[in-house]
DNA sequence: TTCCAGGCCCATG
DNA sequence: CATGGGCATGGA
């Protein structure tokens, strides 16, 4: 039985084109990589990994997870397609200028759906705080990088295991409530997440819609970010602003359902990457903005 | 101190 | 069907 650790043989390189790993693990998608000098740590599923993105662009990654790797961050996606699917106006050319490289992650159903489940209402620092503590308190441990222990997101048996004051001590405030249910209707097995894959996308948005802390924006971060349905649309309030300023500007009053269907047909097939460029950029100049005056 | 964050849910018009 | 308010927490 082989016992994967941070020893696990040198690096290899492994070609990236078009690929923004920095850009792609701070985009908001995930939330529990660390960063140490230009390298990358981070659980992807129940493997340590360690990634490094080098001038060149190349990946180094530790030998025999080259394919895990590409998987997870997508890197058979074909960008130079989506790009040509976007629809070119002002906000989306200046989104896509900034944002090439940025990438859809592959991420495991449960994790996924369970940190989108925290993420309501939350700052993405917050997100990556509870995630961390969720992570190092129930997770299965699965290797360090130097003093930092890492480990697996916790499984939906010990989630479910536990109870809501003990969720509520990791600061998920009202949020407990709902990953608990979710977490139990799982490991009763009321519910199974691989059989939503079978699903169209409005069978699959309404199926985890009916799960508890889930509604129609969690719902789509799911399915883009798990299901890979690169065209669900997740409109949270960066998303909602950015719409409303750059294509509803004359139209104060829509009400989010019209914002909805606006952009799942003005985005197109790939209106999750789009949505996605939209996102990170509008959060990066505001970011830039604020902290304006700071040495980079 | 106040504001805001990758919302959801339920009670009212 | 649309709208309003409550809900926990913590960093800026």
């Amino acid at each position: 039985m082989e016992t994967p650790n941070e020893q696990d043989g040198a690096p290899v390189t492994v070609a990236a084109p078009e690929f923004a790993l920095a850009m792609t693990i701070d985009s908001g998608q995930v939330f529990h990589w660390r960063r140490s000098d230009g390298e990358f740590a981070g659980v992807v599923g129940e493997t340590l990994i360690r990634v490094e993105q080098r001038e060149d662009g190349t990946l180094l990654v530790p030998r025999g997870r080259e394919e895990m790797v590409a998987h997870y961050f997508a890197l058979d996606h074909p960008l130079p397609e989506i790009y040509a699917s976007f629809p070119s106006d002002p906000a989306m050319n200046e989104a896509l200028t900034h944002c090439r490289g940025l990438r859809v992650i592959r991420q495991p159903l449960w994790e996924c759906l369970a940190t989108f489940i925290t993420s309501a209402l939350k700052q993405v620092a917050h997100i990556a705080q509870i995630s961390h503590r969720l992570r190092g308190r129930f997770g299965r441990p699965v290797g360090r990088v130097g003093e930092v222990e890492y480990h697996a997101y916790p499984t939906v048996e010990r989630m479910a295991a536990l109870d809501e004051v003990t969720l509520r001590a990791c600061g998920l405030g009202f949020r407990a409530k709902s990953l608990l249910a979710t977490a139990r209707l799982l490991a009763e097995g009321k519910r199974d997440l691989e059989s939503i894959r079978a699903l169209d996308d409005p069978a699959a948005l309404a199926e985890l819609c009916r799960f508890p802390g889930v509604g129609a924006k969690v719902a789509n971060c799911v399915l883009l970010f798990g299901y890979e349905r690169l065209r669900a649309f997740p409109i949270d309030v960066w998303i909602e602003r950015v719409l409303r300023e750059m294509y509803f500007q004359r139209k104060p009053k829509a009400t989010t359902a019209k914002l909805q269907r606006f952009s799942e047909k003005y985005f197109g097939v790939y209106g999750g990457y789009a949505q996605q460029y939209l996102f990170h950029h509008a959060r990066k100049i505001k970011a830039r903005k604020a902290g304006g005056a700071d040495k980079g």
